[in-house]
DNA sequence: AACAGTCACAACCGCTCCAAA
DNA sequence: CTTTGGAGCGGTTGTGACTGT
């Protein structure tokens, strides 16, 4: 096969032996990686570049922390990835010492199996309807299940709007799967906090995980406030739309479909709200941010009845350093939509 | 003991992005 | 502007340890 970064050269491929990581680590703290392509010749090294660097990364970095993951980590991992999807390096960036292939790893080894055992789906982290859950599990029990279409199917719609030149359906962008989400008028995806604070258009903003697709507009549903249904923030998903001019924050909507396996989080999906953001929403954002200073992340994961705030909370408190996670100081800059 | 199946994790592959030439 | 090469990322595969039969 051949690396196409170093085929002309002679390379080593498998695992490192002892000897190879003996000289990789010396080389790297000695005179840094430089260009990682020049790393094999300096270090002695019969590996390409690219090898050296996701060795150096993954497992030779002295700030790396080892062993199996803490409970703690799992939610943060959960929880992010609800938001960002299969973004392993943002994910990991919240976890100080490991590294996004490690967390990639442990979620398709570990959390991927647990959210289906709970009836939800991995990706876009919603119920799965009793007879999808069937087939998932299905699937799971024959190991190496790679199919999506099932989950396809219902994944949530999405849609961006710019109000200004919303006359007809033709300023409405219908989204494939993985398209990041971006205002429309917007050259940078919003962050939390400018979503929470002052969006300065008509743009309608949308966050959602990314894995979950949008199909075309017009299968957005709507969400009378009987209707619409909130999850918990354990078992939503990222499904958030804020409208400038009336300030909804609205998340979690999804047909639900009581199952078994599901029952955990029965009781807080039929405790569907909408919060009313006001106006002036920076003002708001600093009151918010003053009462997350109580809050505990488990509480507002496992008692917040309505997903709208308790992400944004969540994200907030994490990055305001009050998580539990102390060996985290995440300031507000932290938390970007780095696409 | 031997074998097959499963699992976790390390490593690789191919792609995209981006800066420099 | 285009080209090129390095870096980074996510998906996938390979491998060794473990477990059940």
């Amino acid at each position: 096969m051949g690396h196409r970064c170093c085929g002309k050269h002679k390379v080593k491929r498998g695992l490192w032996s002892p000897e190879e990581d003996d000289k990789l680590i010396k080389h790297v703290t000695t005179h840094g990686h430089g260009s990682w392509s020049s790393v094999p010749k300096n270090a002695g090294l019969e590996r390409c570049g690219k090898s050296c660097r996701l060795r150096w990364i993954n497992y030779l970095r002295p700030e790396l922390k080892r062993g199996s993951f803490t409970s703690e980590e799992e939610q943060i991992i959960i929880d992010v990835h609800r938001i960002l999807g299969n973004r392993w390096a943002q994910i990991a960036k919240h976890l100080p010492g490991r590294t996004d292939n490690e967390v990639k790893n442990f979620w398709n080894s570990c959390i991927k199996k647990k959210l289906m055992s709970q009836g939800l789906d991995p990706q876009t982290h919603n119920l799965i309807s009793s007879h999808k859950r069937s087939v998932a599990s299905n699937k799971t029990a024959g190991s190496n299940a790679k199919t999506q279409s099932h989950i396809d199917q219902e994944r949530p719609v999405f849609t961006v709007n710019n109000m200004s030149q919303k006359t007809d359906s033709s300023t409405e962008m219908n989204y494939s799967m993985s398209t990041p989400i971006v205002p429309l008028l917007n050259a940078q995806p919003p962050t939390v906090q400018s979503m929470m604070a002052s969006p300065t258009n008509n743009n309608h903003y949308l966050v959602q995980n990314p894995n979950s697709g949008w199909n075309n507009v017009s299968d957005i549903p709507t969400f009378p406030d009987s209707t619409l249904n909130m999850s918990s923030a354990s078992s939503s998903s990222m499904f958030g739309h804020m409208d400038d001019s009336n300030c909804i924050w609205a998340a979690g909507a999804e047909a639900y479909v009581p199952a078994p396996g599901a029952m955990e989080v029965q009781g807080e999906q039929s405790k569907g709200q909408v919060v009313q953001v006001h106006q002036e929403k920076e003002k708001l954002l600093e009151m918010e941010m003053e009462a997350m200073q109580d809050m505990e992340i488990a509480a507002s994961f496992d008692q917040c009845s309505s997903f709208d705030y308790s992400l944004v909370e969540y994200y907030s408190t994490m990055m305001s350093g009050v998580a539990p996670h102390d060996h985290v100081n995440y300031s507000a800059a932290d938390f970007t939509w780095n696409f």
